[in-house]
DNA sequence: ATACTATTACGAAGGCGTTCGTAGCTCAAC
DNA sequence: GTTGAGCTACGAACGCCTTCGTAATAGTAT
């Protein structure tokens, strides 16, 4: 068999390192290793080739792809971050929470008292959807 | 040194088979290795020696509390369940969301949209914590 | 043309999670 | 006391993630 023909469905949760690249990715858009490892702040420096070689196993999972048109390659994100979100939170819901959205919902809240602001927007949001909310 | 004088601050996320085994405990209480591999459903079965080496693994981390007393040790969940949510929470909202909680919320709000019901519950929960909130 | 530099490709090491086989121990039954 | 069943302890294997060193390659400047 060769490479792969198709792409495989994206893992429920990328590693760490997978999402701090992805993040670089989703921020500034297509990038080369160069300015992906340049745009990398971290408490320890991380190495040019570990980038690399991070991006390649990307490409291969297909989490990113690869522009090899010109001489420094162009990886920019296959994912995006919304669709990133939902799988690990999805992932969370199943893990710790019994599938039950609501009580990650719950709990968040009640962990984490809201400010007024965030009050407010969590009414709007409601408030929009109690028209359109599916059963 | 010896084994380890104190516990370790139990890990942002314990891993998957963790995570079940604590399910187990969390729901029925101290159990001995048996109990737990008893009560274990799984797609793919799963060794008695795996569930003891994991319940001993988990002891050295701290996840699990071991009364050694009978012969047949039994296990009891170190870590709540409300704590451990907590952690994982708080982990994916580090992670995926920027520290963001709001944003997680919204974006649970977003993709999952709630029904009445769940609409009615979040509300109530908002009245009360617009008292206590702190700013 | 040659030497230097930037880039990619490859491979290997180390750590952690998961799995299980095997050995050794303890208790009870005979 | 001997045997057998059940339990714990230990260690090893395998795979995945992360890291980096080194080799190969392509382009650039002298």
């Amino acid at each position: 068999m060769p490479k792969r023909p198709f792409t495989r469905p994206a893992p429920p949760r990328p590693t760490n390192a997978e999402l701090e690249i992805l993040r670089v990715l989703w921020r500034r858009g297509p990038c080369t290793v160069r300015a992906v490892h340049a745009s990398f702040e971290r408490a320890d420096p991380i190495g040019y080739t570990t980038v690399l070689k991070l991006l390649q196993i990307m490409t291969e999972k297909g989490l990113v792809r690869r522009d090899a048109s010109l001489r420094s390659h162009v990886y920019s994100a296959a994912v995006s971050e919304a669709s990133t979100q939902r799988r690990m939170v999805a992932d969370l819901v199943k893990r710790a929470f019994g599938g039950s959205t609501l009580r990650l919902l719950l709990h968040a809240l009640a962990t984490r008292p809201a400010t007024p602001r965030e009050v407010y927007q969590i009414r709007r949001l409601l408030n929009h959807q109690k028209n359109g909310a599916r059963a």
